[in-house]
DNA sequence: GAGGATAGAGAACATTAGGAGAACATTCAA
DNA sequence: TTGAATGTTCTCCTAATGTTCTCTATCCTC
């Protein structure tokens, strides 16, 4: 069970390397955390590796590896081809079978159901569910869950805005972008997909 | 079983958990459920440990565990609640998990690769993957994927018309629907899910 | 009404987690 | 070979947080 600290340690850590390609110094670390002491990360960073979620080799330079989560078992399901109207289904050479796991599953991810008609646009409609990867932080023109005032959740579209404000805009031609103090908003985390049934 | 009170702060906490990705302090808690008195939440989440519903460190800040039904736990999602612009996310009482599994495969299911607009205002967009249950009839109303004069094929929502004529209408203001005779047009299976990833 | 179970308030206290910062050791690329 | 970059090991600090009390207030059942 990791601490806070930890967690978000380990947050940045998979976010750099998935940016960067390889690990990150404790320096980075700290600075990309807003701390100051590298000596204080050296200790979350061992915490990490002793409860199993990185693995270490002591010494050396951005040593840090990410340990895979749980092999994705497989959950597949045959991908026959595309379908464009008007046309034969055409067949996806090399791309026989759709990792669902793969597409939906992942560390810090969890699922909500959508309700009402506010990102319709989008192509996200009432009762949907939807995949969110947790992060703080998002780029210009994410979709995210934000918690305003620490209070209400919505699922928006994100914007900055001069003057350290945000737009959090619905994804529907009668409803009006919403403009906020940036410190009234909390980004819980950004969309990663969506999927119904029927 | 559970107390009321115990149910509301078990949810809490399993909602918190998958939200952050730890554990909630009992003053979270308390502030959660609108109480003041982390004392006693202290003796709730005590209570909650004795049934066996979390485990507990004691003196470990965020020292709540929560207990797995370990099960397929790689197939599966926490699902937070639901989210509605304006208003917290609200717990599903009794559904923590949602098994992608059985949301999307089945017997006799494939998925395709959708290109174009023609169904957008039903919520499915250029890139987004189908998945459809292979079966050679449709009722009145389904989005069936259809083979017509055997040769091309098309994701359509599908009406009977008089005179063994079947309409096969796109779900777009600017295309028009299309009618054949029954004998043209071959169902090749019915829409039961649908994703998308960002 | 008595008595138990459940909820909660609030105060006092003890411990932990997270962090600062200095000093030192090691790695690695030029 | 060498020096800057980086990891390691300390010691110290403190706000955040868990723990333990004692009191109240509802319910419910008998």
């Amino acid at each position: 069970m990791l601490t806070p600290a930890q967690q978000r340690t380990l947050d940045f850590i998979r976010q750099y390397y998935a940016r960067e390609g390889f690990a990150p110094t404790l320096a980075e670390i700290t600075l990309g955390l807003g701390i100051s002491s590298k000596g204080s990360m050296h200790k979350q960073v061992q915490a990490l590796a002793e409860a199993g979620a990185i693995h270490l080799t002591p010494g050396r330079k951005r040593g840090i590896e990410l340990i895979d989560e749980v092999e994705s078992q497989a959950l597949t399901i045959p991908l026959l081809g595309r379908i464009a109207a008007g046309h034969p289904i055409e067949a996806i050479p090399d791309q026989e079978n759709l990792n669902i796991a793969e597409f939906l599953l992942g560390p810090g991810r969890f699922a909500l159901l959508v309700q009402g008609d506010s990102m319709i646009d989008a192509g996200i409609l009432d009762g949907d569910t939807v995949i969110i990867r947790r992060q703080e932080t998002a780029d210009d023109g994410d979709i995210v869950v934000a918690l305003i005032d620490d209070e209400s959740a919505t699922l928006k579209r994100f914007h900055r805005r001069v003057g350290n404000k945000l737009e959090l805009a619905p994804e529907n031609k009668s409803l009006r972008p919403l403009v906020f103090e940036a410190h009234r908003v909390r980004i819980q985390g950004v969309l990663v997909g969506q999927l119904r049934t029927y």
